[in-house]
DNA sequence: CATTCAGGACAT
DNA sequence: ATGTCCTGA
């Protein structure tokens, strides 16, 4: 789960200040801004309308509460929903083009970017923030007079364990004015080490939170798009928390509350372990929630499993991960794609050709722009394909380095890799029918 | 007949 | 370095 991932360098487990913003329904609130008439009423984003309504990618709130999911057909949430206003991703090249969002996600980093240099994009409408310089900034300035939280800057934050941020806020009142409230279950609980951060956790998480705050109300005044925020002193943990109060809202997971949380927290809910393998360590442990794992240790985690997942296991399950927050605004790759289901399936040569046009025009273009903009050009090309072979699908991937490129040599180079890696090209006697049909 | 993306780990 | 699989938006 984590080898040639970064890790931080040998601090406290407790002394980050990680943020998790995650843009609300996002697609939908790109279409909302686009078409305002739509506001205040229930839609869903889908793609490729004709067949059975199209798939859907994205649902507002308003929508979610007829009970329209992600997944579902147009005709579906029509059926649920009679109201709903189905967008549909823009056809271009005939096939669904999703730049528009990419872009609109841009601008939101944009503005998050702004808040500190570490900022890590995880995908089209989340980033991780480490604001930890910040936070540790505004602590020093607290302590001097010359900063105070500002209570506007805390609507709508949660913490988790508490009733409200209230609650919370008060037990840090008290706790400054006792400092040896807690202090005797913290000696039992964490190591001597980590005690000077244990103690600052709840009010370093709650000054995150004003940050979060400010984060949040600049993504909205400056680009008009709603978020969620995740506050914690690591990446899984602000993943998990942002997930917990949406939308437009955000949440604090207290190192205290950690564990009681985890006690009725299903495994698959943790960043890592909603596939297969969180599977496989319910099934190997017995177990169903992220509490019951700290009952093995390392070395038996590491035997059920491997060393590294083992050891990754182990830190998880007590709130522990060290994975930096590495600087990434730009993606690694540019890809695009189509899916050929049924009937659709390119038993020609023709049509390969012609759909490889259509691809490599798509990404000639985005390459041409992110050259503009980033001073940079692609390595390597990629092909991925899946045939029909003997009824089987077969899903491949080949390569080849890259010097000079423009859109006709992309479709060259794909149809020669897809050629070149096919046993039986063409189907025996004909010049143009495929032996394998792409799917 | 969900689809269109993107990042990371592992085996070789 | 290459190809495959997994995970997640
Ligand atoms: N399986 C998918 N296939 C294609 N696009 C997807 C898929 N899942 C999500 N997306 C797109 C549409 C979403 O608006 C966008 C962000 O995903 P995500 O953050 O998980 O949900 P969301 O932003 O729509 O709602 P939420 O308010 O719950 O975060 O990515
Ligand atoms: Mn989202
Ligand atoms: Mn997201």
């Amino acid at each position: 789960m984590a080898s040639a991932r970064i890790h931080v360098s040998m601090q406290s487990k407790y002394d980050r200040v990680v943020l998790l913003v995650d843009m609300d329904c996002f697609f939908c609130q790109v279409e909302e801004k686009q078409h305002p008439e739509y506001r205040n009423r229930p839609l869903a984003v889908v793609q490729y309308n004709p067949w059975r309504g199209g798939g859907i990618i994205a649902v507002n709130y308003a929508a979610r509460a007829k009970g329209v999911t992600r997944h579902m057909r147009g005709d579906e949430a029509k059926d649920l929903c009679p109201e709903i206003v189905l967008c549909q991703v823009p056809n271009i090249r005939e096939k669904a083009d999703t730049s528009k969002y990419r872009d609109a996600g841009k601008e939101v980093a944009n503005v998050l970017q702004r808040f500190t240099k570490l900022l890590e994009r995880a995908s089209v409408d989340e980033a991780y923030l480490d604001i930890t310089e910040t936070v540790n900034h505004r602590m020093q300035q607290m302590q001097s007079g010359a900063f105070a939280l500002q209570p506007q800057e805390l609507v709508n934050t949660f913490a988790v364990g508490y009733p409200n941020i209230g609650d919370f806020v008060n037990k840090i009142t008290n706790r400054f004015a006792n400092p040896y409230m807690d202090d005797e279950r913290f000696q039992m609980s964490y190591d001597q080490n980590d005690l000077p951060a244990v103690r600052q956790s709840d009010i370093r998480l709650l000054i995150g939170a004003s940050v979060a705050g400010e984060v949040r109300a600049a993504v909205k005044k400056e680009t008009g798009y709603e978020c969620s925020a995740g506050i914690a002193h690591n990446k899984i943990l602000a993943k998990l928390a942002a997930g917990m109060n949406k939308p437009n809202k955000q949440t604090i997971l207290p190192l205290a509350e950690t564990a009681s949380f985890f006690d009725s927290l299903p495994v698959g809910k943790i960043k890592g372990l909603g596939g297969k393998f969180g599977e496989v360590v319910c099934e190997t442990l017995g177990i169903k929630f992220m509490g019951q794992v700290v009952k093995f240790t390392e070395v038996e985690l590491q035997r059920k499993f491997d060393e590294k997942n083992g050891t990754w296991l182990f830190n998880i399950s007590r709130g522990i991960d060290m994975e930096a927050v590495t600087p990434r605004f730009y993606s690694k790759s540019i890809g695009c794609c189509k899916k050929f289901p049924g009937r659709n399936n390119i038993t020609g040569l023709k049509t390969l050709q012609h759909w490889l046009g259509e691809l490599s025009s798509e990404i000639n273009d985005r390459l041409e722009k992110d050259f503009i903009e980033n001073n940079r050009r692609a390595k390597q090309m990629v092909v991925q394909y899946v045939q029909d072979i003997d009824g089987e699908e077969v899903a491949s991937s080949r390569s080849t380095a890259l010097k000079d490129y423009d859109q006709e040599s992309i479709v060259r180079f794909s149809l020669d890799l897809i050629k070149a890696n096919t046993k039986t090209f063409l189907r025996p006697g004909s010049e143009s029918a495929l032996n394998n049909a792409i799917k």
